[in-house]
DNA sequence: GTTTTTTATTTGTATATACAACTATACTGT
DNA sequence: ACAGTATAGTTGTATATACAAATAAAAAAC
C-alpha cells in the first residue's frame, strides 16, 4: 500500500535535496500510484482490473452502438495496453460480445452487454465518490489550476 | 506513443463534458504516461527498463554500502513492484551484485557495480534533460505551485 | 530448549504493458 | 485482374505489477 501525508522526498526516503523538476516527476508518478491503489479497491471485489473497467466504460459510451478494437485503443488511457487479450477477459466474464464486422470484415465489433451495464451501474457512485475523494482536498480554484497546470505542464515542444 | 498539446477531453475523445475531479484523475494518469514514454526513450538504447533504472539510482544513493530487498522495496516509487526479479535482470546484465548478509542470513545485500555506475553516470546528463523538459513550460513559481497542490491533493483522510 | 511468531525473501499465478512479427482483408494504381 | 500497399487485429515474447503462498532464518514466549 502507497504511502501519503507526506512530502515526496520522505516518501522515497532521499537524503539528498531533490529539484523542483525531479519533485514534480516523482510527485506525478507517486499521486498514479495513490489514485490507482484506492480505484483498485473498489473494483478488486468484482474482479476487474482498472483497465478492463476504463474499456467498459468507452462500450457504455457508444450508447448501443459497436465499437471495434481501434476506436476502443484511442479512447484508452494507456493506449499501448493489448485491447485483444483486455477484450478476452471481459468476454469470459460475460460483460461483452466480439463479432466480425459484417461490412469489413478485418473490423470486430464489441458491444457491453447488459450484464456489463448493470456492473458499471453498481459501481457508478463509489467511482464518483473516487473521484471526489481527493479532490475535495483542494477548493475548486485549485482543482482547476491543478488541471490547467497538468495540462501545461506536458506539452511536447 | 502518446499524444499532447489537447486538453484531456480531446485526448480520450470524450463526447460529454467531465468534472474537474474525473479531469485531474485523467490528467494524472495521463501525465504519468507522457513522462514515461519520453523516459523510456532515454533507457531504452540500454535495455534498461524504468524501474531497473529506478533500482540503480537508489543503490548509487547508499553510497558504498549495500542495501537489502527490504530498504529497496521502500525507497521506490510503486512499491509492490517485485523486487527480487527485478535484481534478477540487474544481475544478468553484471549491472549489480546479490550476496546473502553475513549477519543476517534472512537479508540479502545488494549493491551496484562499477559497471552500473558508469551507465548511471553517462545517462545522468539526459535525465536531467528530461527532468526539465517538461518542466519548462512552467515558470519557477508554477513548478513550486504544481507539487505543492499534488501533495496536497493526494492527503489520506 | 523447544515451540511459536515475526521478519526477509522467493516463488507461483494471473494480469498488464511494450513492442515486434504475423495474418487477413481491403484499397490503390496500373 | 493483379501486384503492391495500407489497415485491422492477433499472437509471441519479455518485462512489470499484484497478490498470495511458501520457505527459511531470527527473535520471542513459555
Amino acid at each position: 500500500m502507497t504511502t501519503t501525508n507526506m512530502r515526496i522526498e520522505e516518501i522515497i526516503k532521499s537524503n539528498v535535496t531533490l529539484s523542483d523538476s525531479k519533485k514534480i516527476i516523482l510527485n506525478v508518478m507517486y499521486t498514479h500510484n495513490v489514485i490507482g491503489d484506492k480505484f483498485s479497491e473498489i473494483l478488486k471485489p468484482h474482479d476487474l482490473s482498472s483497465e478492463q473497467y476504463n474499456v467498459l466504460r468507452i462500450l457504455r459510451g457508444q450508447k448501443g452502438f459497436p465499437a471495434n478494437m481501434c476506436v476502443i485503443q484511442e479512447r484508452m488511457i494507456a493506449k499501448n495496453s493489448n485491447t485483444t487479450r483486455l477484450i478476452d477477459k471481459l468476454l469470459l466474464k460475460d460483460l461483452v460480445t466480439r463479432e466480425v464486422c459484417p461490412d469489413n470484415r478485418r473490423k470486430i465489433e464489441v458491444q457491453i452487454t447488459q450484464k456489463g451495464l448493470d456492473l458499471l451501474k453498481y459501481l457508478d457512485p463509489m467511482v464518483i465518490e473516487h473521484e471526489n475523494y481527493f479532490s475535495s482536498n483542494l477548493n475548486p480554484d485549485e482543482v482547476v489550476l491543478l488541471n490547467d497546470l497538468l495540462e501545461k505542464y506536458r506539452q511536447l515542444k
